[in-house]
DNA sequence: ATACTAAGTTTAGGTACTAAACAAACTTCT
DNA sequence: AGAAGTTTGTTTAGTACCTAAACTTAGTAT
C-alpha cells in the first residue's frame, strides 16, 4: 500500500497522458493567464481530468497558480500560467561562431533571461576544450549549483559545420578542423543534462521564426530562413519542423545556379549564388567598380584597396555609399533569381533575411523585392512575407532553448 | 445489461487504441503472414492486447487468419494477413486528364484489383457531369452494388489544377474552365463515401513514391517526383506527406529560372525552365535545327515540318533521331541546372522523373547524369537515387487509392 | 502416457478518461 | 441577513484499454 512513485513525478504516462498534456500545455501558452474551466471548454477535456493533469505540471514546476481572480457570478477562477523564470524552469542555448561562444538561458515563457557571450581563446579550439567552455558558461548563467540543477530541461548547441541534428554527431567542422565529433555525447557524459547539438544556422532559422511571431509556431506551411554573408545558407521549417535532408545538408542555398556560365564557384560548379553574391564576391566587384570609376572614394590611400573586408563594405552599403549600393542591388538581383525558383517550388509563407547582408535593410529589399515581382509566380509571392531578422547574436541560442523548451509539450509516439 | 455497440464497430476508440491499431496494422503489412506472438513481440504490445485488436481488424475485414502454420515446439500458431482483394476492403483512385478519365481500385496490399480508361464525352465537362461519371465509373468497378459498399473505404480524384486538398475545394481547373468547385462535398453528396481530391500531378507523385519500393513508406527524408511534360511540374514529399504550401501550388518547378536572360515565359519571368525545357520548347528548338542542318529528315514534305507534334518529337526520340537526341540533351543541361538546386537545397533521396520527357530514357538520363555531377554538390547528389517513373496511367490513381488505404492506419490527434 | 513448450485467451489489477455528484466560494434576490 | 442560485474546482463511480500472470489449447519430445 505504500506509493513509491512520488519520486520522480513523470517516469512513463501514456499516450493519451502525454496528448492532453501537450493541449493543456498549449492552450495555458497562448491564452494565459487563464482557470481550470477554460482550460477544459478549450480543449474539450473534462474539469476532472484538466485538475489532474495541472496538478502534475505544477508538481514539475512547468506551471504555477498566480491567484484567483474576479468572481464571473460564482466561485472565483483560480488563474494558472506557465511558471516563468528562474523558479520555472529554463534551457540554455549556445552558438559556436568562428571567434565567440554565445549562450543564452530562456525561461519557458520562452523569455531571455540571463546571456553570456565571450571570446574563444586563442588558439586551436579541440572538442574537449568546447565541452569545459559550455560547462563552465552553464555555470555562470545557472549559478554555481550543480549544472544537472531539476529545473534545467537541457542545454542547446548550434555548431557551424555538419550535423546530425538527432545524433548530435559532428561529421565536419571545417573552421575548427573537427571530424567524426560526438559531441552531444561528450556534453551529455559531462553536464548530465540532455543535450542537442545542430548547425548553426539552422538553429538560428528556427529562432528567428519562432521569434518572429509572425505565424503560428506549428504552421504547416513553409517558412524560410537566409542567411547572407560570406556563404549563403538557410533553414527550411515545413510543419514547424526543420527540415534535414538525406545527409543533414538540406538548405544548401548558396549552391543554387542562378548564372550558368557564371564564375567557378568553390564548390566546382559555376555561377552559384554564393559565388555571385556571397560577400566576399561582393568585395571584389566593389573593388573592381572603384577602381574604374572612382579610385579614391572609400580611402584617401588607394593602396589600402585591396585590404577592404567584409565589414568595411558593409558600413560603406549603410552608409549610403553609391557604389556599394549599386554593388547591392546587382547582388539582390542575383539573390531574387534563386529565391524565386524557391518560393515556386516550396510556397513557404514567411522568408525572414539574416546573416550580416541579410540586414542591411532598403539597399537590399528594394531591389530584391523588385526583382522578385518579374521572377517569381504571383499566387506563391503574394503569400509570402518578407521580413529582417531580428534576433541578432543570439538567433541560434533562442532557436535552441525554445526548441528544447517545446519538446516538453511533445508527444512521442515511439 | 444489453450491449448495443455490435452495430457500428468503429464509432470512437481511444487515442491508446488508435496508435496499437496502426502498429499492428504496418507490422502486419510489413511481415505478413505472421502470427499474434510475433506482433506481440514487434509491437511490444502484451499479447492480449494484440488479440483484442486483431479481432476489431477481422471484424472491419481488413485482417483475416489463413490458417494454422507447422509448430514451433508447441502449439501451432495462426498465421495472419492484411485481407486482400475484393473481400477485404479497398479504395478507388481517379485521374482526371485533358480527355480521359482513368480509376484504379487498390486493395488492401496496394495491388490493383481493376482498372477502367475511358474517353471523356465530347464538348464541356462540367463539374456535375464529372461526378456523373465518377459514379457511374464505381459502380463499373465495384460491381452493381451500392456504391457506399461497406468495404469501400473512399474514392481520390487528381484533378490538372489548383486544388486544396484538405478541403477538396478546386480552386482553378483551366484547362474544363472551371473555378471554385467544391468537388469532394459534390462527390461526398452523391456516392456516399469519403472522398479526397487533390492536383493530378501530386497524386502521381505520392503513387510513383510509394510504389518505387525504394524507401521506406515514411522515410522522413525528401523525395521528388519530377513530370515532364508540356508543362514541367513536381511533387515533393517529406516525412511521407504530400508538400502543398501556403497557396497549394508547392512544387513549381517548371518556373525555377534556369536562363536568366532566356525566353520569355507564359508566367511573365525570363528563362523559366518550362520555356526552355517543356516540351512545346523541345518542339520548337527542333524545328529551329532542323530548319538549319537537316531540312528533310523527319518528313518528306518539309511543308509537315510546322504540324510536329510533341508525340511525334518524342517518337523521334526514341527512335534515336540524331538532331532529336542533341535538343533532349540540351534540355536535360537546362533541368539539370534546376534539378541541381533542388537537390543542394532540400537534400532529397529519391528522385522519380515521369512525364512523357521522363520516360524516354538514356537520351535524357544520360546527359542529365553528367550534367548534375557538375552542378550539383557532392554530398547531396550520392545521396540522391535518380530513377524513372513505372507506373503510367494509373500512377496518380494509385497513390490516391494507397492514400486513402493508408488513412486507415493514421493517428487522428485531433 | 507423461512432460514440456508455445500460442492464444481469460482474469485481475492499474492508469486515465468522463459524467455526475459534491464542496467551496462567490453573487443576487427578497 | 438569510435563502437561492452560479460558477469553479474536487471527488466519486463507471468505462475503456492496457499489462502481467494464470489458464486453455494444441502441438512436440521422451
Amino acid at each position: 500500500m505504500i506509493n513509491e512513485q512520488t519520486a520522480n513525478p513523470k517516469i512513463a504516462s501514456t499516450i493519451q497522458r502525454q496528448v492532453n498534456r501537450a493541449k493543456i500545455l498549449r492552450t495555458l501558452r497562448t491564452l494565459q493567464p487563464v482557470a481550470r474551466v477554460d482550460l477544459a471548454r478549450e480543449t474539450g477535456l473534462s474539469r476532472a481530468t484538466v485538475s489532474s493533469i495541472v496538478d502534475e505540471l505544477v508538481l514539475e514546476s512547468l506551471v504555477e497558480e498566480i491567484g484567483a481572480t474576479t468572481s464571473r457570478g460564482g466561485r472565483r477562477p483560480i488563474l494558472l500560467r506557465v511558471r516563468p523564470g528562474r523558479e520555472g524552469r529554463s534551457a540554455i542555448g549556445f552558438e559556436l561562431s568562428r571567434n565567440n561562444l554565445t549562450g543564452v538561458v530562456v525561461d519557458l515563457h520562452g523569455r531571455v533571461i540571463a546571456t553570456h557571450r565571450e571570446l574563444l581563446p586563442a588558439g586551436q579550439l579541440e572538442p574537449a576544450g568546447l565541452v569545459e567552455l559550455v560547462r563552465q558558461q552553464v555555470e555562470r548563467l545557472t549559478g554555481p549549483q550543480a549544472p544537472a540543477a531539476h529545473n534545467l530541461v537541457g542545454i542547446g548547441l548550434g555548431v557551424p559545420g555538419l550535423v546530425n541534428p538527432d545524433t548530435g554527431f559532428v561529421q565536419l567542422a571545417a573552421q575548427f578542423g573537427w571530424h567524426s565529433v560526438p559531441l552531444k555525447e561528450m556534453l551529455e557524459e559531462r553536464l548530465k543534462v540532455p543535450v542537442k547539438v545542430m548547425n548553426n544556422v539552422k538553429a538560428a532559422a528556427l529562432g528567428e521564426v519562432i521569434y518572429s511571431n509572425d505565424t503560428p509556431d506549428h504552421s504547416p506551411n513553409p517558412r524560410l530562413y537566409l542567411s547572407l554573408g560570406e556563404g549563403i545558407g538557410s533553414g527550411l521549417i515545413i510543419e514547424g519542423k526543420l527540415l534535414s535532408g538525406a545527409s543533414y545538408t538540406a538548405g544548401e542555398f548558396g549552391h543554387i545556379t542562378v548564372a550558368p556560365n557564371g564564375p567557378l564557384c568553390t564548390c566546382g560548379n559555376t555561377g552559384c549564388l554564393e559565388a555571385v553574391a556571397g560577400l566576399p564576391a561582393l568585395v571584389s566587384r566593389y573593388l573592381e567598380l572603384a577602381r574604374l570609376e572612382e579610385p579614391n572614394r572609400l580611402t584617401t590611400t588607394p593602396g589600402e584597396f585591396p585590404f577592404l573586408t567584409s565589414a568595411r563594405f558593409l558600413e560603406a552599403v549603410s552608409a549610403g555609399d553609391r557604389l556599394a549600393g549599386r554593388v547591392v542591388a546587382e547582388a539582390a538581383e542575383q539573390i531574387a533569381t534563386a529565391l524565386a525558383g524557391v518560393i515556386n517550388f516550396t510556397n513557404p509563407e514567411l522568408i525572414i533575411l539574416g546573416g550580416p547582408l541579410g540586414q542591411v535593410g532598403a539597399a537590399l529589399l528594394d531591389p530584391l523585392n523588385q526583382a522578385l515581382r518579374r521572377r517569381a509566380l504571383p499566387l506563391p509571392l503574394s503569400q509570402v512575407r518578407l521580413i529582417t531578422a531580428s534576433l541578432g547574436v543570439n538567433a541560434a541560442g533562442l532557436g535552441l532553448g525554445a526548441t528544447l523548451i517545446s519538446q516538453l509539450s511533445e508527444v512521442v509516439l515511439s
